[in-house]
DNA sequence: GACACATTACGAACGCATTCGTAAAAAAGC
DNA sequence: GCTTTTTTACGAATGCGTTCGTAATGTGTC
């Protein structure tokens, strides 16, 4: 099942599975349930049947030759960062990201190592224009 | 109604409706049905009940002592947009805000005025810590 | 192989967001 | 004042995301 159009937008179940995805690496149902379920409680078979509706869907790939199966992501994390947040930002933010670069920065404090690199960036798309 | 706790997330379509009455400030149904309607070709009773639905959830305020009814909403625009930004970054981004600015930053490209202003907070920042 | 246990598949129910049809109420036009 | 049009309210249908019960399949153990 090679895909040629990318994915469509996860759903909100969707991220969370793939934020553990992201973090844990290749996993079973079990392994993404544990992380889950012990967090909101939420069933075994809900897990899996969300992860199995995701590979329809192409968010997931698997290894149905291993038992239990394997499951990751078939997006990089990047990618779908990238996705979520161009679909805020069309959303609510009429397509500018000024105001939600503003926002997030004054949400939450960052540490000084990502305030350095977002300068870094700012150097270069500056330089560019 | 005077509401003491924060209004509930506005849904997708809330936040189309929110966004019409951001730009064009109060506004009766009629007028964010002109908007919203050529844009998406949803009906103007679809419009009025999300309307209604959002004025319950404490979304929206109106008067209904003048007709047509006005409306508008009842949390500004920066308040709505920093409570999507923090959910978008608990949900996708771990709550670490560099990593959204960063995506934010590359999806698509910002005025002079804006990186200027971005640097400016950056300064911000960086002086207080 | 028979049993117990884990894994996977399937179907259905539930809730919520969205949609609109229809009808009631109000306003405008004549 | 009566008719027509606009505005508002209400109820219900639809679709989608999420949830889980139950059954089928596979795996390990004795």
């Amino acid at each position: 099942m090679t895909r040629t159009t990318p994915p469509p937008m996860p759903t909100e179940a969707e991220v969370a599975i793939l934020e553990v995805l992201w973090e844990q690496g290749r996993s079973t149902v079990r392994q993404v349930h544990e992380v889950l379920g012990s967090r909101t409680g939420v069933g075994l078979t809900t897990v899996l049947k969300l992860m199995q509706i995701m590979v329809t869907k192409g968010l997931l790939e698997r290894d149905t030759e291993v038992r239990p199966q394997v499951f990751w992501p078939a997006q990089a994390q990047r990618q779908t960062q990238k996705r979520l947040v161009r679909d805020l930002l069309d959303k609510a933010f009429s397509g500018s990201p000024g105001e939600l670069v503003l926002q997030a920065l004054s949400v939450r404090r960052s540490t000084p190592e990502e305030l350095a690199e977002i300068r870094r960036l700012l150097d270069d798309l500056e330089a560019r224009s």
